[in-house]
DNA sequence: GATGAATGAGCGTTCATTCAT
DNA sequence: TATGAATGAACGCTCATTCAT
């Protein structure tokens, strides 16, 4: 095994490669997708850039989607909608107390949507929402509706347990839910903090001056919120 | 009467009003544009829409303001001044203990800014912060870092006082900040309810299922974040 | 039974039933295509269509014809055989008066081509014409020049017989032909009376106040033609 | 006036050129239009052709009619659909007997419409409506309702005075009509005999061996039907 | 031979921007 | 100064054609 490194590896694994992308392009494809959605918006992102970020010509991305529209439903469906479905199992099976519950909630969001990409996909469809009426209609009832009823089960189940004081649930998944949501704009919008975009000019970080930790506003956040609920 | 009909210089105080007009014309156009920007997004407003909104040609706009983008830069200066040398007058001068201040506060807010247009510049700065990283820049100095200080005021003097617990102001107010950016964006986007689309599938419009009521969420807000925050 | 699973083998009657299909596979192709040419048009009708409907893949088409314009100069010189001999023999034989000839040549002419799908071939190749000059020389000599040479000798007979008035026969011909023509592009175009489109507009379809009966149309043409014809 | 004629003529007529142009434009578009409409047929026909024939780009043409669909619209319109209301007040008007109406209907109808480009229009409809059911519509609505009820009304009138035997009038307009449809298909199908186009090809007139002339056709057609017609 | 994943030129349409008037 | 006719680059999407397997 000489030169096992820099040689170009032109060889042995090209005959499947056809293969076996076919299978992975979806999802490569979701993932480009996904990058530019939250980098530049919806109604800014190509579909020939997402393509070519998945190495694929425009032609191709429409071959596994079958509009621009079908391809960001997908993006939600893969990076959110789709898992409710667990969360509400692992919500059902839980058998601590009402604070224990909320604090896992809060840990398990920031996990896998607050600190990842799919948390800009909340604040792109906030921004853009009033000018793709139907992309606003699917993300409310497969992200927004599930959302909340999964907040209300579990103010309800705090509440018969004599864990939570009695609220008016309308608005008090809004208690539990304002936080995240504020996250998701705020990482998305101010934290130009974050490892700074890569592309074209010079971006002194916004927030240089005024520090904010994520998990610290958080901790703050549960914190409060659990005192407030206290019966 | 010579020449009654084809003089042109038939009406009395057109030269006057023309030159009054045009002292007025970028204000006027600010204004219209302000108006579109915060109603349907950068993207999506139109520059031949503002031009005529304000009651002049698309070519006269460029007269003013060089391209699309000098004019949302100029939309977002000319519109976030700062009041807060007034609202922080308005603080030190309170007499009152720190709940009744925080409710001020909020009231005061939702009042001034919360329940006006001006919700919406914010909005819109935090929708487009990634495509003008300078004014994102410009409204975290001006607009960002004199509201958190302020916030952290009224805390400080809570805590001084002994009527709010300690806690780390540095997350700490954002306890109290994130419920207005939360209905700020929550107001512009979701609370949209477009009267439904009319073509194809029957869609309602998307909070029907969902009721929210800002004033009743600014009410449980700060019911339990006064709660959250007692000693 | 040594390998059952993994040899490719399986299967008795296969390797034959292969090799018909491969020879049968241009026919079918053609079959296909003349479908949905006459159906959609040359331009609308999509390659991959037409293979699937061969239950062939896209690739394989161009197998067999290298591009879509070669197909569909197949699929006009396929169809369009030569079956004026024959006719000439029965009209040769035919023995009653110009009026019942004229009938029976109305009536053979609508059962086996007006009201078939070789009406749609016509009416596929005068719509191309233009774009297949080539095909429209062919199709004018191989089928037009026949036509109006059967038709000048019913003609002639009838003027031999005296039981038709003497007329310009190089324009006579098609006081015969037009109402076939006719009949064939309108079973073709506008009584395609499509169960109205479901978008939009209520649209009712688009012949519905205006009835129309081939058989009705052709019994009305031949009566007036007679008529007309009688010396 | 020293070298009058290959002189570039640049000054005076330049300044109101752009203001003429303007009043200009829409006929020429349309007049480009009708052209590459009858010789491509709509679908094949792409709008930046349109404006180049017209001498202006593409945007321009979508600033005087706001899509392709609303162009060809006013194509037939302005050729065809917008003439009926002025041959409905001819017909009206005139005072001879039904075989004179008749004579001059057709008179009338070849020079207007049947030797002009409009004919193509027709054939184009008829080629095309399946895979245009919008446009197909329109035209049954604005062109062949029109163009049956005025033969209708001719036909009425002379069974009125006695002129013209009785007839199921459902059927009997299409006596009257279709050897007009016959032509139109017939002069833009087979009859590569006019000019012959200019653009790509040598182009063997197809019906070289074939004599047809339109007029001594439609003097045909005219004799026959009003032979068959009389009472 | 047969497949179907991949391509890319081309379509109708939009809209920020320019410039002759 | 003000206009608005004109532009042309760009978009989302289609589909005949290619070619590695």
């Amino acid at each position: 095994m000489p030169h096992p490194s820099p040689s170009p590896a032109a060889g042995s694994a090209e005959p499947q490669r056809r293969a076996r992308r076919k299978n992975a392009r979806p999802g490569e494809l979701l993932a480009a997708a996904l990058d530019l959605f939250v980098e530049k918006g919806y109604a800014a992102t190509r579909v020939e850039e997402v393509a070519a970020r998945a190495g694929v010509s425009k032609g191709t991305l429409f071959l596994y989607f079958p509009s621009k529209e079908e391809l960001f439903k997908a993006v939600v469906r893969e990076n959110i909608a789709g898992r409710f479905a667990e969360w509400q199992r692992e919500l059902d099976s839980f058998e601590g107390d009402s604070e224990a519950l909320l604090r896992r909630c809060y840990t398990v969001w920031w996990e896998r949507i607050g600190s990842t990409k799919a948390a800009g996909i909340t604040k792109l469809m906030c921004s853009e929402a009033r000018n793709f009426p139907a992309l606003a209609h699917f993300y409310h009832q497969e992200v927004m509706q599930p959302g909340t009823a999964l907040v209300r089960c579990i103010l309800e189940r705090g509440i018969a347990r004599g864990e939570i004081r009695p609220l008016d649930l309308d608005t008090g998944v809004y208690l539990v839910l304002s936080p995240m949501m504020f996250l998701m704009f705020w990482q998305n919008t101010m934290a130009g903090c974050l490892p700074a975009r890569t592309d074209d000019t010079s971006e002194t970080a916004p927030c240089a001056s005024m520090p904010f930790s994520p998990e610290a506003y958080l901790e703050a956040q549960i914190d409060n919120l659990l005192r407030g609920l206290r019966p």
